[in-house]
DNA sequence: TTAATTAGTGTTAAAATTACACTAAGAGTG
DNA sequence: CACTCTTAGTGTAATTTTAACACTAATTAA
């Protein structure tokens, strides 16, 4: 490595590398999505998608870069999650890992097995396969963070499609705080806010009272928060 | 650098770094330490105490270390704040800076100006210098965590002395979130935590009625943890 | 002795949360 | 075509939580 600036540290330097932990949700299970590993260190084995990052671009440029290359999926919002740095966390050497979250939903994309990748899946939360590095760890604490998130910020609507009935938002607030809702008193709530536009359309070849249709109304929830208001579930 | 593993990337790497925001509470304003900087870049500013990260060290590991060596802070619990990695926050050259926070209480530390430091000293948050590098987004970011975190964590004790009068407890809350608090509702809800262990000692040489001191309870915090209570202020 | 200052205490009204059960609509079946 | 199965959709009452509010007690200083 080049070392010719006058201020540039002495130090051997910690690789840096990003992870990406993608929930998706199809109704019933929340859902993360791995790749197969194609190469060593843990080859053929699951892991998140993840790799170094470059000296000219940001963590957060690298997570989605490598998401794309990996998975195939591409336009997500990620946010930061932690980084990880413990000195053994990968066997070849120091590497440190800036991970994200990001959640989406699973019917959007088409999955391939890009670059250093045999094999891309969604899997249920319920069960995972072993995974490669400190994966699981990296993964519960996502978990964690986006059950702590959903209560203040309406989150999960990136989950569904565009039109959703109020049930799926249901089932979906259900799989991934694991708790039972009353119908009622969730109905009441989120349509409260004023966050919902109710559409004219309903579900068809259902064998049961068809449900009515809603979208998230991003323009109404842009111009409620400046006016102070805040999300809360 | 050496290169002799088989699985170590080709690329140039980001230089690692850690910095620190440190909160301290007098009972008054809420105040973060601050350093001035000996060396360029940004020498003779005032910035947060940062340094970069040892090959064999976490990064919280190094947080830790470089309060220390800069201020004589130490046995402080840090928490991860954000990773920073913004290809220009640094003029010399590509850094990537994973920032820690803490909570203490500022007559509990001796400040002395360490290593590449010419001062060290406590700015109260509505009066800070004019700051290098990106801190002030740190900083920012940092006093948006700790109002958020302060509704759902018994956080803030750590601000205060071992004993407190519940009226330093609800100044310091008030500082935090910056909002006005009634008394009346404040006692009842903390003390109906039965977080606080109520002590026999009351202030002494003050100009009106001594308040009652208090200290807060960590072993029945734990014990109604584990009961699954959450705190919630 | 008085003035100044902060500690400490309960009640009531309003708002939010929880618990709970029936009718409506559509498709499938015999 | 009537019956069954399934999920959609709806309101109320009890309980809990939150918010608003004012006086007495204790201590020092003047």
């Amino acid at each position: 490595m080049k070392n010719n600036n006058k201020y540039q540290y002495e130090y051997p330097r910690p690789a840096l590398a990003s992870d990406c932990v993608i929930f998706g949700f199809d109704g019933g299970d929340l859902k993360v999505l791995l790749t197969e590993r194609e190469k060593e260190p843990f080859k053929n084995k699951w892991a998140l998608p993840g790799g170094f990052v470059f000296i000219e671009e940001t963590t957060e440029e690298c997570a989605k870069r490598i998401l794309h290359e990996k998975t195939g999926i591409k336009n997500v919002f990620v946010e930061q999650l932690f980084t990880f740095s413990e000195i053994d966390r990968d066997p070849r050497e120091r590497i440190v890992s800036v991970s994200y979250y990001a959640l989406v939903n699973t019917y959007q994309y088409e999955l391939i097995a890009g670059r250093d990748t045999l094999k891309t899946e969604w899997f249920a939360l319920s069960d995972l396969p072993k995974l490669g590095f400190d994966h699981a760890k990296i993964i519960k604490m996502a978990l964690q963070r986006i059950k702590g998130k959903v209560n203040y910020q309406p989150i999960g609507f990136e989950l569904l499609n565009e039109k959703f009935t109020l049930s799926q938002l249901q089932q979906l607030y259900e799989a991934i705080l694991e708790v039972q809702i009353d119908k009622r008193n969730f109905r009441k709530k989120i349509l409260g806010m004023a966050l919902l536009k109710e559409l004219d359309e309903k579900e068809k070849n259902v064998a049961h009272k068809a449900a009515r249709f809603y979208s998230f109304d991003k323009k109404a929830y842009k111009e409620l928060t400046q006016k102070g208001f805040y999300f809360e579930l």
